[in-house]
DNA sequence: ACAATACAACTTGTATACAAGATGGTTTTA
DNA sequence: TAAAACCATCTTGTATACAAGTTGTATTGT
């Protein structure tokens, strides 16, 4: 599309680049220069910076440039925590309305996925994730919860990036989706809240693990 | 202060009279017809305009001014849902965490707002009302869970706002919150679980009672 | 009279010029 | 030599000029 306004393509680049890690948290960067490298000039560049600061990817340093947003580990933490007890909230509601052809979706997403873990796409992999979560969001029929789940499950897409080093996690993780997807199955909210909240602790637990090795690397690398 | 930026200025201004009704939903607007009314150039209304439009509280129509967000019944009801099952999970970490100062600072809030239902100050009594629910946010010790609730407590506030109008409802809502500060004392989660639970049904079936009587009252002013 | 086309008046989208504040280095003075 | 003041430079903040798209109306032709 030729169409399509600057500003959007300036924030969906802008905001791909933070999520994918691509631009590390913590980099200092200014319209000017995303302006020059983008060629275009400020204006749409100053659209897309303040979406991105009000949805806390960033952060405005007044007439000081902008600064990536880097979360300390408890923050990080605190969102993989927040995210999951949503989500075991909306997967009672989801399990009450889902349909047969969402279940369905649901089926695919997880073949997919599994093909996935064989030829080792991470990227393809990290959408087929959100995909699955996202059936489970709108299936819970909730305008308002949709919306602050996709939220939540972006922002944490930035600090899962490390899972994709591990192969193993990958497997664990679609073992647990297969488990949801099953506990769906038979529409019994409880059932279902149990495998997700599984799930939760487990994505949980493994965050921690990885904070832990990349601190400790990165501790390394420091003290040379 | 003479400091702070013209857009927020623009920002607050806009926010508040759609949040109060002061600019009904479903009114026309735009960019130029805003900046000539505030003395400002496009740019800052611009920029409050976006941040408006990412709240969900203004929709964008492409090169067609813009639209103050009306939400359908259904809509309404759905963030009233949403944001009560939310508070519920949210006041159980608060009962496990909340200090006695702050609780000092519940009564006291509860204090103040059996003044101002004596004194009929409306406006005040929708600002101690978010004041006390923002303790109890706070008191979760959740950054994410305070944002969430944070937005959804603004959201809610718009629609809030026939509730005004009945003084009948003020004294039930303190009764809840008497309620909810008492099981917070106790820092029983699951008392101030079911607490909150009660006073987000009633504020729900408040809710549907005023729909219904502007509905009506609106459907015979059209009939005329 | 009706339909189609063209134009005029809106709208937002984008670029740019200039204002104003902050920061850091350099120069000057004690 | 050290400290203070000043200025150059870099940042965002704001205004404005112009581009481009959309819509509705008026005019013209059939």
């Amino acid at each position: 599309m030729d169409t399509q306004p600057l500003k959007d393509k300036v924030y969906k680049t802008l905001r791909y680049d933070i999520l994918t890690g691509k631009i590390p948290g913590g980099t200092h960067t200014t319209e000017s220069s995303i302006a020059k490298q983008l060629d275009v000039s400020r204006t749409p560049v100053r659209e897309a910076l303040q979406r991105l600061t009000q949805e806390r990817l960033i952060i405005s340093l007044p007439r000081a440039g902008y600064l990536i947003e880097a979360m300390s580990d408890e923050d990080i933490q605190d969102l993989f925590s927040a995210r999951f007890d949503i989500e075991a909230l909306v997967i009672k509601k989801a399990a009450r309305h889902i349909t047969v052809d969402e279940l369905k979706q649901m089926d695919d997403n997880i073949e997919k996925t599994k093909v996935c873990i064989r030829t080792g796409e991470l990227q393809r992999m990290t959408e087929l994730d959100l995909e699955f979560h996202a059936i489970i969001y709108k299936a819970a029929r909730s305008k308002t919860f949709y919306r602050i789940c996709r939220n939540l499950g972006d922002l944490t897409m930035k600090y899962r990036h490390g899972l994709n080093l591990v192969r193993n996690l990958w497997k664990e993780a679609i073992e647990n989706h297969t488990t949801i997807y099953q506990a769906l199955l038979t529409k019994d909210p409880d059932k279902a809240y149990r495998a997700i909240t599984r799930h939760g602790d487990q994505a949980r637990a493994q965050l921690i693990e990885i904070m832990k090795k990349v601190r400790s690397e990165s501790f390394f690398k420091n003290d040379i």
